[in-house]
RNA sequence: GGGCCAUUAGCUCAGCCCGGUAGAGCAGUGGAUUCUUAAUCCAUUGGCCGAAGGUUCGAAUCCUUCAUGGCCCA
């Protein structure tokens, strides 16, 4: 039979093996090993420990003539094995002939330890668990070409250490997340991917096709309007880690799809959940990184003490000089960016946003990558915020925050806006500015409007950037490098 | 969207400036070796030089286009 692999002349020697194996009566794929360690715990046992089991993937052999040592791996550690030709004989003969980097095996022996003091298995016994066709990477570089690392990333794990190390540590933080919404009183629940509207932010979703249904549906951009559903169906707090996908800029801070955490609370307000959310990210410091100051990319950030708060406005004064009350038309504003020689980024044509879009976009320039210790914005203006509440004071604003580190914005929240009417009001102007041309707004969602209409209570909510937060945490340069899998072009 | 960089053996990289038979280390194969841990030593196999065009007697090398990835800018 025809076989679909390709067998270069390093695969065609271990397939050779393979078959060798095979007609000799071994089974080069076990079914099944019963360890009695993992390589950590291993490790950690007596000189003298006999019968001891261990299984992994082969990592280095050095063959010396009656003596071999080599490196088991697994997911939590690696550890030294010896063979020893006298104890052995044929079965010395065999592994020296037949296991190859790369190849998993089950040992069982006595713990010893080195002369240079490194605990390791003298083998008694050993079996091929798993042969492997393809030899790993290069033993001392590892994966050094990038894109090989994304692409397979098994080999990556396999090879770097660093990269292990960025994933347990993700899986760490979202753990120490978990906990301490639940040890606070919030309830983990899950809500659609696939809706008949992506709302909830402002993004471009992906689409995609129901043929049971015959209509098109919408990867979601956001979990929000969701959770909020089941806020005004009785849930006191509610938190999803919402896999989210906007179908936008894919680069080193953008990925298509994203881990959105978000929770909300009933009868809290914006404030609270900014110094909840000052705690638990203190807390995950903390458990994490055992530290309040962090470095980041050789940029030094310090999470101590009381995290400033700022007005929109106010930062962007500071910042360009420009008074943003001063120019209530979009027109106004935008001549005085122009003025001031200032160069905004838009997808959308400059002249085509609204107002509350062209301040976006000077925070963006002008602020946003300056700030580096963390940063509440607060007062965001009105159109920005669709699904945020009136401030009571100042209408004009909304009762929300975002956290900006590193000029990256990490969390954002608000008081919630939980009266019909508004909203109703708030999706018009929404579909005004959409249909002058402005792309970075949000659609009308008419049953969530009809479950604020059933009542909903005050409510205070917040979303954060899981991969961002763990690339911060792990001084991981791009998203990418957090993500396990991340999408890219087929080879 | 614009600019720059990379792509050579399974992996890590030289070679490109100045065109003339494609190199090293690791991995593999054969041999030696009972304390190595990037083991060492001897020998040896392995290449459509990202793809397609062009220039040239001759192209990994010079030119053009494309692909993939990266970095920077707007």
């Amino acid at each position: 039979m025809q076989s679909l692999i390709e067998f270069d002349d390093l695969m065609a020697v271990r397939r050779d093996k393979i078959d060798a194996l095979r007609q000799s009566g071994r089974m080069p794929y076990a079914e099944r090993f019963q360890r009695s360690h993992g390589l950590a715990q291993a490790k950690r046992l007596e000189a003298g420990t006999k019968g001891v089991r261990i299984a992994g993937r082969v990592v280095a052999i050095r063959l010396f003539g009656k003596l071999a040592f080599g490196k088991l791996y697994d997911f939590e550690g690696e550890m030294q094995f010896s063979l020893k030709k006298n104890l052995l004989d044929q079965e010395f003969k065999l592994f020296q002939k037949m296991v190859d980097t790369g190849d998993f095996v089950g040992l069982e022996g006595e713990i010893w330890v080195t002369k240079t003091a490194e605990v390791t298995l003298d083998v008694h016994r050993w079996t091929f668990l798993s042969k492997a066709l393809r030899p790993l990477p290069e033993k001392f570089h590892g994966l050094a070409d990038k894109e090989l690392k994304l692409r397979r990333r098994y080999l990556d794990l396999i090879s770097s250490d660093k990269t292990r190390h960025i994933f347990r540590t993700r899986t760490r933080i979202v753990k120490t997340i978990r906990e301490f919404l639940d040890e606070h009183g919030f309830t983990e629940i899950d809500t659609p991917v696939l809706s008949n509207k992506a709302s909830g932010a402002l993004a471009r979703p992906f689409v995609t096709h129901s043929h049971a249904l015959d209509i098109d549906v919408y990867l979601r951009i956001a979990p929000e309007t969701y959770l909020k559903r089941a806020i005004a169906g009785g849930f006191d707090k509610v938190y999803e880690f919402a896999r989210s996908f906007r179908n936008e800029g894919v680069d080193g801070s953008h990925l298509p799809d994203f881990t959105l955490l978000e929770a909300y609370s009933a009868y809290w307000n914006y404030l609270d959940n900014m110094s909840f959310t000052e705690k638990l990210i203190r807390h995950v410091l903390q458990e994490v990184s055992g530290a309040l100051s962090i470095s980041y990319q050789g940029t030094a950030i310090s999470f101590e003490g009381q995290w400033p708060a700022i007005g929109l406005r106010d930062l962007i004064l500071k910042d360009s000089d420009i008074d943003i009350d001063a120019y209530p038309t979009k027109e106004a504003l935008l001549s005085a960016v122009t003025e001031r020689a200032i160069t905004l980024e838009s997808r959308t044509e400059i002249n085509k946003v609204s107002r509350a879009t062209l301040v976006d976009l000077l925070y963006k320039k002008v602020s946003r990558p300056k700030i580096i210790d963390p940063l509440f914005i607060i007062e965001h203006p009105l159109d920005l915020s669709p699904l945020a509440r009136k401030n009571d004071r100042n209408p004009s604003v909304v009762d929300r925050f975002q956290l900006v580190v590193n000029g990256w914005e990490i969390v954002n929240g608000y008081s919630e806006l939980v009266d019909p009417i508004d909203q109703a009001d708030r999706f018009v102007a929404q579909a005004g500015a959409r249909s002058r041309g402005d792309e970075e707004t949000m659609e009308i969602d008419m049953d969530f409007l009809r479950c604020m209409e059933y009542g909903m209570p005050p409510t205070s909510g917040w979303g954060m950037g899981v991969d961002r937060m763990v690339a911060l945490l792990t001084d991981a340069s791009t998203l990418r490098d957090v993500v396990l899998f991340p999408l890219l072009r087929p080879e």
